[in-house]
DNA sequence: GCTTCGCATGGAA
DNA sequence: GTTCCATGCGAAG
């Protein structure tokens, strides 16, 4: 049985109307109003009059197809598309985010955001099978430009599809000789990576075959689609067959900056040429492992390889369309190295339109990139994607420049690692200093063409105050101006800055995992924890409304507090000619400074309007004391003491960093709001110095030291027996207060008691025996965990945060592999 | 003793 | 279970 196709097209003389519902004859003076859609043959179908009209109407498929499946409703006007054959695949694209859009919407969309639109709509259209939709329905549809192509969800199975198809394509059409390499069973490895999407490679196999039957049926043009489109099959209705080739070619849609050779767009959009090994060895990133050696073709890949760029190699770029670079699948990258550059940006940026900038990608600095290593490390599939390829660890030298416009060298090199690599740029320190970024900032990488020179942005952290959650961004007309510290520089060619928009995200915080948790932590402007010991000491406060208790240990009197300290402001002493002193503190809201009494200990968030001690500057309005060199000095001359003496004090500290990282760290996690209640007057404990020997200082750092005896009486032990000892006097008394009034559900995660029941479940609570023998075991193995805990009277409740967060002063890693016995388990109730 | 380099390790995705 | 990557750490300079 012959097919409608094969009858329109190989009998010409005797046409019938290719519309399979109807059979009327075509005449063989075909009027241009008679002919239909556009069949994968590349013919155009022929239809009657009547067919014909219906066609051109757009009611064909209403009129014809109205029982068949596939009906879709266009996301944008809700029109009804018929998605279910050839006859209307053109009259919608597949969206990024799932469902269709009718091709007049996609239009607009595409007049507004052509970049978004461009690849992954025609992919889609040519590779998607019917009624497959995409994988991610979950991800937002593209709605307005600026919500930009960085920031849609990846549509891995596009582009998968588009790496695998870019592959093969790149493979059997760039190379004349491929055609004895096509052989079934020829392909030499399937990677784990296409192993994973299997669909995707039948559709590549699929062009495999489309590929092979041009060949084995003589088709004599080289790369013409034509005659591969002769060879496939025309089943009008087939949409979820192969490629249709003409939703590429015919579309309006036209992907935007990328130079297509006629004869060949309908096939090669999108194809990347590929960087190669240098000597050769197959890099990871290598498309085939017969990808021709040197298809370098992107003006970036002048600056490495100029030697081997010539005309063949052009052509193939032209021919493919894209560079590698650019083709490279942007969404195979993990979020987070997604460059958060909108189209508009883009534009700004390169200016010139003959030159574009394509923003490669992004990465957050660790503390090991900002530090002084010098040590930037790439993401791999980023430095593999978007930086030459490397075959030896020493790598080669990058230039890039800077938002100054200054150019940099750095060392793109690589480590084994794991049977991978890691990638590098080494000597980034100077840059990085120059920027002045630090853990947490973000540098962005994007390369401007022609030129194909790579710049380098950057992005202070500052901007994950401001981020959004990306839910609920807005639409283009929602957008206000950009705050300033949404701006990334960038440089132009010209060596002009220009000033990119960040779009906001929120991805930073969601990808910051436990291990960068302290980064987090340190990018918290407000929360400057990089303290030393005595800085620290400094801002430590009393939780607000916590009133302190006196104990004597070892003749110092001790104001201890119940509640966790939190953090206070930081100020700075200033002696005067006469020899007064002043602090200095900043208000929060207009940044000015004010004069405060020497013992003034301030809220961490402390205002003009808290300024009780002077009237007259007790608003934001009133001037500022103090001239701007005067601040300057002030603060210059306070942080260089700081940092002079930051060695020593690091030393010094160094026994009790770990309590206070994490007394500090537990102000921030629970508390904030505390810092921004008022602060009383705080502890009467002598500041930290070498040699005090209150229960902080003398605590060995992270486990180490040296474990102390069951019997041991050094300092450390019979003060925390003694301590314990009040405490548990002290809290007997307080519970038997509260028995009558306190129901028996309240169970005491801290300590045992008589009057408590049922026993606690938790660790931290199962002492039995008597409370010195409990205290001793405890102290035998000094794992003394500070309970911060609002639970001594009223703040047994359950809401309180506090109640389950401990310091564990006394670290001890090995400890949690440790199982507590019923003895060696009780916790210490430091106040 | 300090810095740099290269690799190893282990937590996170 | 695998891969990635932040960071630790020892060797070398």
């Amino acid at each position: 049985m012959s097919s409608p196709s094969s009858a329109s097209i190989a009998a010409p003389a005797v046409k019938i109307c290719f519309n399979t519902h109807c059979k009327e004859s075509v005449s063989d003076h075909q009027p241009p109003r008679r002919r239909g859609w556009r069949l994968r043959s590349g013919e155009i179908a022929e239809l009657c009059d009547r067919c014909s009209s219906a066609f051109e109407q757009g009611t064909f498929c209403e009129t014809f197809h109205a029982d068949d499946s596939g009906w879709r409703n266009c996301e944008t006007c809700v029109k009804r598309l018929h998605c279910g054959c050839i006859v209307s695949a053109q009259t919608y694209v597949f969206l990024d985010a799932g469902g269709v859009e009718c091709i007049a919407c996609a239009r607009k969309s595409l007049t507004m955001a052509p970049n978004q639109i461009s690849s992954s709509l025609v992919l889609m259209q040519q590779h998607v099978p019917e009624g497959r939709d995409s994988p991610a329905k979950t991800w937002r549809s593209i709605a307005t430009p600026l919500c930009g192509q960085w920031r849609q969800a990846p549509h891995m199975w596009n582009m998968t599809m588009q790496s695998d198809l870019q592959q093969r394509l790149s493979y059997e059409f760039d190379r004349p000789s491929s055609i004895e390499k096509l052989a079934p069973g020829g392909r030499h490895s399937i990677s784990a990576h296409e192993k994973k999407f299997e669909p995707e490679r039948k559709i590549a196999t699929n062009l495999n075959n489309i590929s092979r039957d041009k060949y084995t049926h003589g088709n004599t043009g080289e790369n013409d689609p034509m005659s591969i489109r002769k060879s496939v099959s025309a089943d009008p209705c087939s949409t979820s067959s192969l490629v249709n080739f003409e939703a590429k070619q015919n579309s309006s849609i036209k992907l935007q900056q990328l130079p297509v050779s006629k004869e060949n767009s309908s096939l090669l959009i999108g194809l990347p040429a590929s960087f190669s090994s240098s000597n050769g060895v197959k890099d990871p990133m290598n498309l085939s492992p017969n990808q021709p050696p040197a298809q370098v073709t992107t003006p970036l890949s002048k600056q490495f390889y100029p030697q081997r760029m010539n005309e063949a190699e052009l052509q193939v770029q032209m021919r493919n369309g894209r560079t590698r670079v650019d083709t490279y699948p942007r969404t195979q990258l993990l979020p987070r190295y997604w460059p958060r550059i909108t189209n508009q940006e883009m534009k700004q940026i390169s200016g010139d339109p003959q030159s574009s900038i394509t923003p490669l990608f992004e990465k957050m600095l660790s503390a090991s990139d900002a530090g002084r290593i010098g040590r930037l490390v790439l993401p791999k599939k980023c430095a593999e994607a978007y930086f030459p390829a490397i075959s030896q660890p020493e790598g080669l030298p990058l230039k890039v420049q800077d938002a100054s416009g200054k150019d940099w060298v750095f060392q793109f090199r690589f480590w084994p690692n794991n049977n991978s690599r890691m990638y590098v740029l080494e000597g980034v320190t100077p840059c990085i200093q120059a920027m002045q970024l630090q853990a947490g900032d973000t540098v962005t990488f994007s390369r401007i063409d022609p030129e194909g020179k790579l710049v380098m942005g950057f992005r202070k952290a500052s901007n994950s105050s401001i981020e959004q959650d990306p839910e609920t961004h807005k639409s283009s007309s929602e957008i206000s101006p950009p705050p300033e510290d949404q701006i990334t520089s960038l440089v132009q060619k010209d060596g002009s800055t220009t000033k990119l928009l960040q779009v906001p995200s929120k991805r930073k915080a969601k990808t910051l995992g436990s291990k960068s948790y302290r980064l987090r932590i340190e990018n918290e402007e407000s929360m400057e924890l990089k303290l030393t010991w005595e800085e620290a000491q400094k801002l430590l406060r009393p939780a607000p409304n916590s009133s302190p208790s006196i104990v004597v240990i070892e003749g110092h009197e001790f104001e201890e507090y119940e509640e966790a300290p939190v953090l206070g402001k930081k100020t700075y002493l200033t002696s005067d000619q006469a020899g007064e002193s002043h602090q200095w503190v900043r208000c929060e809201e207009c940044l000015k400074w004010r004069k405060v009494p020497v013992d003034a200990l301030l809220l961490f968030r402390w205002t003009c309007l808290e300024n009780v001690w002077d009237p007259e500057r007790s608003s934001c309005s009133s001037a500022q004391e103090l001239s701007l060199e005067q601040i300057a000095d002030m603060v210059s001359c306070k942080s260089g003491v700081l940092k002079k003496g930051k060695a020593k004090a690091e030393r010094d500290s160094v026994e009790v960093s770990d309590g206070l990282d994490t007394l500090a760290n537990l102000a921030i996690l629970g508390y904030t709001k505390s810092l921004h209640k008022s602060s009383q007057p705080t502890t009467r404990h002598p500041r930290h110095k070498p040699g005090c020997t209150c229960i902080v200082c003398i605590q060995p750092p992270s486990g180490k030291g040296p474990k102390h005896k069951p019997h041991c009486t050094c300092n450390v032990c019979l003060t925390v027996k003694r301590r314990f000892r009040t405490l548990e006097l002290r809290r007997e008394k307080r519970q038997s207060e509260k028995a009558s009034e306190t129901p028996a559900k309240q169970k005491s995660p801290i300590l045992p008691s008589p009057l408590l029941s049922p026993q606690p479940a938790s660790m931290d609570v199962t002492p039995t025996g008597p409370i010195d023998e409990v205290a001793t075991q405890k102290v035998d193995t000094l794992n003394v965990d500070m309970v911060v805990d609002e639970a001594s009277d009223h703040r047994t409740t359950s809401a309180s945060p506090l109640k389950t967060r401990q310091i564990d002063l006394n670290i001890q890693p090995e400890r949690e592999e440790e199982p507590l016995t019923q003895h060696q388990s009780v916790t210490l109730v430091p106040y």
